[in-house]
This record gives C-alpha cells, structure tokens and sequence, in this order.
DNA sequence: ATGTCC
C-alpha cells in the first residue's frame, strides 16, 4: 500500500488530498509530535478508505488519537448524507456501542478522603462487577432488559438507582430515542441480561480522582469542579450486548451491501444506506445497546455514590455522562445549507458549544463537558466544546493505543507496574497482572499531547485535568 | 472492546 501524502494545513492540521475513489479529503488533526505515532500503522489508510463511502460529507476526519481499529480508524469521525445515499456502518460506531465515560463530583476534598482511601477502594473493589465475562450488578429478566433498551438511564432512576438530576446531566437525557428492543438479536439479549452493572475488562476502570488542575475557572464552577476535589470517573460501555448486536450487523449488512451496488475497499467496512431496511434495523439496535451503556453506566455510578454515602458521608453529584462510540442523527449547516446528516463517531466524542439548544439550562453558558479517560496512572480530562470546531463538533476521547495488548504485555511486568503505581499513592484493586500490563502507560500516547492538539486545533478547550487516587480496573 | 472461535 502506497504511503498515505499528509500535507501540513494550518495549526495542528493537517490534509490527505483526495486521490483514486475518494469522495472527500482526509483531515487529520494532530501536532507534528503525534504524527510518527499516527503514521505508524494503518490508521491513516483507514481515513482514505472512510472517504471512499457513499454519501461521506465535507471530510474523513481523525482525532488526534486516531490509530487503528476495525474498518474504521479509532478516533474516526465520518458523516454521511442519508438523503443523497450515505450509508451507515458498524465498524464506524465500534464494537462497543456507546462505550463511554461519566464523571460523578464528591462533596469532599482529597485530604479529608486520604485517611479513608483504602477503606473506600475496598468497598467499591466489593460491589464493582469487572473483568470479562463477568455478572452485574443486575440480573434482568427479558421484559425488563426490553425496558433498559428503551429507557436507558431512566430505567435505574425509576427503580431507586439514581436522582432525577442525574438524567439532567446525561447526553440526551440519559435515553437515545429511536431503540427498539426487537431488533436486538437473541443472543444480544442473553448476553445482556446479566450485565447490567459492570465494567468489563481491557481499558474500562472505575477511578477516584482529584482534580488536580483547573483551566477554565467559570466552566469548571459551572460544571461544579474544583481544584482538589475528589471526582469518580466511570469508563465502560455495552458489554457482550453491543458487542453481539455490532456483529450480527456487520454480518448483514456484509450479505445485503451487492443488492445497493457498494463497494468498500475493506471488507470491514460493511455498510448499507442509512434509509435502508438494514440500516434503520442496525441503528434502531445500536439505540438500544446506547441505552444499555447509560443504564450500565447509571448504575455503577449510584453503587460509587453509595459508597461514599457510606464511607465519607458525603452527596455525589453527576458532572456528565457522555459516549465516544455512536452513530448520530444531527442537523448540520454544509455550503450554507442545514442537512441530516449521520454521524459515526468512533474513539471521539461529541463537544456542543455554548448555547447550542440541546444543552441543559446551566451548561449552556459554558459548553458541553466533554470526558477524557487517561490511562491507567495517568490523568484524565474535562474538556468543553467550542464554537467552530472542524469535525461536527467532535474532539478526541482518550489517549490512543500505540503498542498491540500483546506486546504491551510482552514488555511490561504487571506486578511491577502495581508496585510502581502503589509506591506513587495510587491504590490499585482487583486486577490482573497481565491486564495491568496491556493497560501501562507505554501502550498509549500521552494524554496531555492529545488534549494540548485537540484544543490547538481548535477543537475544545480544557476546563480540568484529574489525577487517579484509586484505580479499579478489570 | 468481546463468553479474545459456533
């Protein structure tokens, strides 16, 4: 494969010209820095064959955290035209369907935790269901998983697990409409009935963190942060649900994409028009797997606030709740004219500016809270939207991997790690020493690179940078 | 990411 030609276009920018069976050109936003880490492996074709899709929209666009995944770079952002045959694709929402990250505030300050760390970590260590494969917190029976479908968040705050505040602080109000649980397979289903409630494995984590820094004084006020308090951010998304339902439609879409007439340079970029049968199907389940992470999410985040209802005595209020794994339906101005347009957003994260109407009341002045998850040890952000922005309002969502699992753990020793981590202040609970190991900090890029391109690009802006104090990892 | 192969 020929290498891909990156032309430098402005700060922190940079354009793949539109060659043979492109529809749009590729932007890539990242500082030179971070582009070798870009270039190194097949993150940048995947922009060039994104581009290729029928009905693509102004850019194939990557974050600066892009690197590879399954069809679709992670870190991707592609919108189609479903009016002029954009097609809808699962490798461009992910495997983990809604795979996302809520921040919950702590009324209490890092000192007055520190006595009460370990005791806090071991009681979430006892309620938190993690690893792979793993039970939840819940077991559904199937009427009620088809209420989760729908209702998402809402479903744990109707049943005692939450405030209705925290609904409020959710994208969408905590419920995506257009699920329907009829078209979540099966299997999906019986995946999902015992899942409800857990963080699965690889880079999901529960951490409690302390701001440790604030950017933005007002936002961070608003948003109800600041510095040295104590915050839990949740990382986890749709289990073996989403997982099931991406393929099982990967697989359709593959069979039905002859009968449209589309061809797509990688297989793995199965796909079919959005208006299509197929794709109304896909998107009515991917619904339902974005309502299952919201109650997933929902739910870990009450079991936290009790804990420290318990532990520390003191009210845990949600900051946000947002994913970086989704499809949206969205009303965008192209060439001066508003357009539905569908929205994959793969590894990024939506970032509304100031005003936009589908903000609550109170984050309207201030932007859209947009979720960093670090890596393991390292820090987190909060980022919030800004007007502009060049990808559909959309910014990066977490460090990028730059080493495979595999040779993370090749390189790293686990228990070496932990007692690195632990010799730093950070307590770590019930993980593996293989699954701390793929998760070090050497397998991704640094975080405060990402967020620095992200916001030179014009992108977002910072608000807060968290540091881990515990860290609760599958 | 994922009952890391039905």
């Amino acid at each position: 494969m020929a290498d891909v030609e990156l032309v430098p276009d402005g700060a922190f920018r940079f354009r793949i010209p539109r060659g043979e069976g492109m529809r749009v050109p590729g932007v890539v936003f990242a500082s030179a820095e971070l582009l070798p880490d870009v270039a190194g492996d097949q993150a940048l074709q995947q922009v060039v064959n994104v581009a290729t899709l029928p009905g693509i929209v102004g850019a194939s666009y990557a974050m600066p955290d892009v690197h590879w995944g399954y069809g679709f770079p992670i870190g991707g952002v592609a919108a189609t035209e479903p009016d002029a045959g954009g097609v809808i694709s699962p490798g461009g929402v992910g495997f983990d369907i809604s795979c996302g990250v809520r921040l919950l505030a702590a009324h209490c300050g890092s000192e007055s935790l520190a006595p009460r760390l370990r005791q806090l970590m071991d009681v979430l260590s006892a309620r938190v269901p993690r690893g792979p494969g793993r039970g939840g917190i819940w077991t559904l029976r199937r009427a009620e998983l088809g209420e989760v479908l729908t209702g998402g968040a809402r479903y744990p705050v109707e049943h005692g697990r939450g405030v209705a505040r925290d609904l409020v602080r959710c994208e969408d109000g905590g419920v995506l409409a257009g699920a329907a649980a009829d078209e979540v397979s099966e299997r999906a289903v019986d995946r999902g009935l015992g899942q409800v409630g857990s963080l699965g494995s690889g880079n999901h984590f529960l951490e409690v963190q302390k701001v440790q820094k604030v950017y933005d004084e007002r936002a961070a006020q608003v948003m109800g942060l600041g510095e040295g308090q104590v915050c839990v951010m949740i990382h986890c998304g749709s289990r073996g649900l989403g997982h099931q339902i991406c393929t099982d439609h990967v697989r359709t879409m593959d069979r039905a994409m002859d009968r449209y007439g589309i061809r797509v340079p990688d297989r793995q970029l199965a796909c079919v028009p959005a208006d299509s049968a197929e794709g109304r199907s896909y998107l009515a389940a991917m619904a339902a797997a974005a309502n299952y992470a919201r109650a997933n999410r929902q739910v870990l985040g009450d079991t936290a606030r009790r804990a420290f209802a318990e532990v520390m005595h003191c009210p845990v209020d949600l900051v946000y709740d947002i994913s970086h794994n989704m499809a949206k339906m969205e009303t965008h101005t192209v060439d001066g004219r508003e357009r539905r347009l569908c929205v994959h957003r793969k590894g990024a994260t939506r970032a509304l500016p100031a005003r936009h109407p589908e903000l609550p009341d109170d984050l309207a002045a201030v932007g859209q809270p947009v979720l960093i998850p670090g890596t393991m040890g390292t820090a987190s952000y909060v980022l919030a939207g800004v007007e502009g922005g060049g990808a559909w309002h959309s910014t990066c969502h977490g460090a990028g991997r730059v080493r495979s699992r595999h040779r993370a753990a090749r390189e790293v020793d686990g228990r070496r790690l932990r007692e690195d981590l632990e010799a730093a202040g950070v307590v770590v609970r019930g993980s593996s020493a293989r699954g701390l190991a793929e998760e070090a900090p050497l397998a991704y890029k640094d975080i405060d690179a990402v967020v620095r391109a992200s916001e030179g690009a014009g992108l977002c802006r910072r608000v807060a940078r968290l540091v881990p104090l515990g860290v609760l990892k599958g």
